[in-house]
RNA sequence: GCGGGUGUAGCUCAAUUGGAUAGAGCACCGGUCUACGAAACCGGCGGUUGCAGGUUCGAAUCCUGCCAUCCGCGCCA
């Protein structure tokens, strides 16, 4: 904050005023300095006189009186009044506001770094090989790219973490699926991995009782439940997998070959998938179940000799104090679980790459799990970095994408609906509507080339996507409608990508912002803009926190709403006073930039023109 | 059975974390383009915030009890 932060300023002096007013002992009382819901109040609010005319023992109005005969606000505030039980309704002068745009028209754009040095480290993705990617990668991939890009832009590193699910039984029995159908390893498709896998899945169903390892299966990533076949009382098939693991680990050099092309094979149909999506993850955030493989007894190990885990019926488990059950760290056969592979990769995230916050973007339906896991870690300091600063462990966890019926999203067949699928379907349709009204002699977009449209449709239909799955909290399911979301009309991703291209022609026929332009938000559609410009660097910082970024998205469809009012408004090519003429241009560039970098950090291009 | 989430307009979702008359979008009705881009704007219709109590100046938000619904619950991941 500058400042010439308005808000600032006006805190300042009702702290000064309160404590002018009403003595020592109200040295620091919060005014409760809120944005007004409603222009007709005002555009700010004090909500202190409440609360401090209950400890005063005296009307919140007449408190409210007494505040405002001592506030100074100097010429920051044009008009105060009190309204209602003792709101103090406050309307900032336009020269505030301009000030205030004028601090925040920085390459920055107000917002500011994080002191933290540390990295954070982003579980996120986290795809099973030798599977398709499904609609249930689509959140952790989409959120989990916002969330890293938000961090990234308050100065964070962040190490995302693909947790790959390559290794234990069910690898195994891909493998040897493959060597049975006789596939040559070195041409192999998706296709002919997705195909092994589920017939290995459905060998190894095939003798044991099959409807609820079929529920499981088809249950999602290899962070929920993709295979069920490790169950004790394995039978042949399941046996002979266990024997290619044991030899895999032991470094059979033709099995370790055959398992790194199929890993190779299955990583890049992902960076495919990814790449199309605009999402910034690399092979080089790979880190999966075999990278801790090795570290698994020492897991175990390292919880008995401290004490915190016992013997349990041939298992080793981890009691927590406020809970009855405890959390299995090795099996009875002596075989580790999903938890001590997490228990390892947390360590590791501390201690090896120092990262002070471990970021978890999995379906919430996994939040018991990582509670057990988070405190389980904690029990042996794994938590703590090398400079002792304990690091925040956070799960955030997403609801399920449902279908329109209502029921988790399927293909007509049943299967996991197949993420590349929609993702060309949204691409298909956003291109169709760039195309269709590119026909248009009059559209900016006339005449560009087929490639450039292609690009432009590409942009507007994953912005379509992303919108809907991040404008709505997170931890909440929600419903997955691609033609609600390709409408392209309403609270939808090309709302706000409109509202860019429409500032960019403006700016473009204009020739730009007039050197010398100063804020003049002497309109209320102006001054409206330019409040809420002025929200930004707050939005970003709360986000970068709270991990929600509909707060984002909200706040991006309230400023292009508030573009669009203005638009309609105010003339800003045919503004007849130069003065009024460069004040809207620069306010327009600001707009623009803010617009466009929220919608880089939601992962969203913005075109110049749609 | 135990634990957790959710319940807001016909539909899809918000609500600055306890603030004023609960807001958007879609749908529906009515206005605004020989055009600073109508993928837009302006107005209208639409609510006992699941139900019942409680806490206080003030509750969708906090507490208690019900109802509905979804999810999780030791050797799967």
């Amino acid at each position: 904050m500058t400042n010439a932060d308005p808000i600032a300023l006006i805190d300042q002096s009702l702290r000064v005023a309160i404590r002018a007013a009403f003595g020592e002992g109200f040295d620091d009382v919060d005014p409760i300095l809120r944005e007004a819901q409603k222009r007709e109040f005002g555009d700010w609010q004090a909500n202190v006189a409440m609360s401090l005319g209950k400890r005063l023992g005296k009307p919140p109005r007449e408190v409210a009186e007494t505040i405002l005969d001592q506030v100074d606000f100097g010429d920051v505030v044009s008009e105060s009044s009190i309204a209602g039980p003792g709101f103090i309704n406050l309307r900032l002068s336009p020269s505030a506001v301009a000030a205030a745009l004028l601090a925040m028209d920085t390459p920055s754009l107000g917002v500011a770094n994080d002191p933290s040095d540390h990295p954070v480290a982003i579980d996120m993705v986290s795809v099973n090989v030798a599977k398709r990617m499904h609609v249930g990668h689509l959140r952790s991939a989409v959120i989990g790219d916002a969330i890293a890009r938000t961090l990234e832009r308050r100065g964070r590193t962040v190490i995302r973490q693909n947790h790959l699910g390559d290794w234990g039984t069910p690898i195994a029995l891909v493998l040897a699926q493959l060597r049975n159908n006789g596939v040559n390893l070195d041409e192999v498709t998706l296709e002919d991995l997705d195909t092994a896998y589920r017939e290995a899945q459905a060998n190894a169903k095939a003798d044991r009782r099959g409807a609820e390892a079929t529920r499981r299966f088809f249950a999602g990533s290899h962070r929920h439940a993709e295979l069920e076949a490790q169950n004790e009382g394995a039978d042949e098939v399941i046996a002979a997998a266990k024997q290619d693991l044991v030899q895999l680990q032991a470094g059979d050099p033709e099995l370790h070959a055959d398992w790194r092309k199929m890993i190779d094979c299955t990583l890049d149909a992902v960076q495919e998938t990814i790449d199309l999506l605009g999402v910034r993850m690399r092979r080089d955030s790979d880190k999966g179940e075999s990278f801790y493989n090795d570290q698994l007894a020492g897991v175990v190990d390292a919880f008995l000799a401290s004490g915190k885990a016992r013997e349990d019926d041939g298992a080793i488990v981890v009691d927590f104090p406020d809970r009855d059950r405890p959390m299995i760290i090795r099996k009875r056969d002596g075989g580790f679980l999903y938890a001590t592979t997490d228990l390892a990769a947390i360590r590791h995230r501390t201690h090896d790459l120092n990262a002070d916050r471990i970021l978890y973007i999995v379906d919430i339906r996994q939040r018991d799990h990582f509670r057990d896991v988070f405190e389980a870690s904690r029990m042996l300091g794994w938590d703590t970095c090398a400079d002792g600063l304990a690091a925040e462990l956070n799960h955030l966890g997403f609801g399920t994408v449902l279908g329109a019926d209502g029921k988790p999203l399927k293909t007509r067949s049943g299967t996991n609906a197949s993420l590349m699928g929609l993702i060309e379907e949204a691409i298909r349709r956003g291109t169709d509507a760039v195309l269709a009204r590119s026909q248009d002699p009059s559209a900016p977009t006339h005449g560009l080339s087929e490639e450039d449209l292609g690009r432009i449709g590409r942009a507007v239909g994953i912005a379509a996507i992303k919108y809907a799955d991040l404008s709505s909290d997170a931890a909440k399911d929600y419903v997955f409608d691609m033609d609600r979301m390709v409408a392209f009309e309403g609270d939808t991703g090309p709302y706000l990508l409109y509202a860019h291209a429409r500032i960019c022609s403006l700016l473009d026929r204009a020739g730009g912002v007039p050197n010398g332009a100063q804020f003049q938000p002497h309109e209320p559609a102006e001054k409206d803009l330019g409040l809420q410009l002025l929200g930004y660097a707050k939005v970003v910082h709360q986000v970068s926190h709270s991990l929600e970024p509909h707060h984002l998205c909200g706040y991006l469809h309230r400023l292009a709403g508030l573009f669009a009012s203005f638009y309609q408004q105010c003339s800003v090519l045919k503004a007849e006073d130069p003065a009024v003429q460069a004040s809207r241009l620069r306010l327009c560039d600001l707009v623009r930039r803010v617009l466009s970098d929220g919608l880089d950090l939601l992962g969203m291009e913005s075109p110049q023109r749609m």
